[in-house]
DNA sequence: CTCAATGCAAACTATTTGCATTCGA
DNA sequence: TCGAATGCAAATAGTTTGCATTGAG
C-alpha cells in the first residue's frame, strides 16, 4: 500500500475527509527530497495552489505526522520541519552549524545500542532523534 | 578549576561583567538535577531573587551556553530546556512521552559510532543530540 | 443534508529586543 | 566615569485556533 493509499485510509478510519488540498499538499510533501518547514511547503504550494492557506498545510503536516507518513523534526533554530518516512530506510541527521547542510545517516549498529540502553531501562522506544551537530567539510575548510 | 570560576573567567575574556543576579542566577541553575526551561528556573529564582526579571535568566542562560556551562535541549514541546554540562558524564535522553519522565543514559559505544559516521562525510562534531522516545515501564504496565 | 475542512484573521506561546535606569570595574 | 547589565514592556516568530463559509460523503 502506497503512502497515498494509506492516507485516504487513515482518514476514512478517523471519519475524516479527503479534499483536494489534503492530496496536493500530500502529493508536494512526498516529492520533497529534503526537510520542510510549514512555510517551506506553503511557499512551494502557492504556485500551483495559490489558494491553499497556511492553517491547511499546517494541520495537514500535524495529520501526516499522526499517521506514520511524515516525522517531526527539530533542529533547535525555532522552526519545525518535517520529513516523509521512509519505512525501508531510517535515517538520522548530521548538520553543518555554519553552512545548514544537512546530512543523512544511516548506522544500524548505533540502533542496536539504542535498543540496549532501552532495555536496560524497562523502556519502549517509539521513535527517537539523532543529531550530530557541527561543520562540514567544506566550511572547515573555509573558516581556516 | 569550578563552574563559577570559569563562568566568571569567561565573562572577564568576553569584557562582560560579573553581577549579583548572573551569580544567583548559576548558583541555582547548578543546584538543578532537572532541566530547567527559562521559565522553570525565573521561577525558582524568584522566591529568594524576586527582583530578577525573566529577560535576565534567558540572557544568563544563553551565556551559560556559549561558555559550555549548559546545554540546550530541545523535547519537541515548544520549550527550550537548559540542563548543566558535567565535564566528566556526558549522557543522552531517554523520554516518556506518557508521563514525561526523563532517564539520563551514556554509551560509550555510540558515541564511538558518531565518530564514525562524522569521518566518513568529512564532518567535524561539535555537540549532538540523542534522544529516545517511547514509554517508561510504570507507563506501559498502566496503558495495558 | 450534515459535519468536517478551509481560509482568513486573530490569538497564543516562547523568545527576543529596545530603552531608560542602575551598577560593576 | 563609562559602558555593560537590568527590568520592564513591547516586538517577534512560529504555531495554533475561532469562525463564517465551502464542500465531501
Amino acid at each position: 500500500m502506497d503512502r497515498i493509499a494509506l492516507f485516504n485510509d487513515y482518514l476514512h478510519r478517523q471519519g475524516l475527509k479527503n479534499t483536494s488540498q489534503r492530496m496536493a499538499i500530500l502529493e508536494r510533501f512526498l516529492r520533497s527530497k529534503s526537510h520542510y518547514s510549514t512555510e517551506d511547503l506553503y511557499l512551494k504550494l502557492r504556485k500551483d495552489h495559490p489558494k491553499i492557506g497556511y492553517a491547511t498545510v499546517h494541520r495537514t503536516l500535524k495529520l501526516l505526522a499522526e499517521c506514520g507518513i511524515a516525522v517531526e523534526l527539530n533542529f533547535g533554530d525555532g522552526q519545525t520541519r518535517y520529513e516523509p518516512v521512509k519505512a525501508d530506510q531510517h535515517h538520522d541527521h548530521l548538520i553543518c552549524t555554519s553552512c545548514g547542510k544537512i546530512i543523512e545517516f544511516s548506522e544500524p549498529r548505533i540502533e542496536n545500542l539504542q535498543e540496549q540502553v532501552a532495555r536496560q531501562h524497562d523502556f519502549i522506544i517509539h521513535s527517537h532523534r539523532h543529531e550530530l551537530y557541527g561543520q562540514c567539510a567544506k566550511c572547515a575548510a573555509e573558516n581556516r
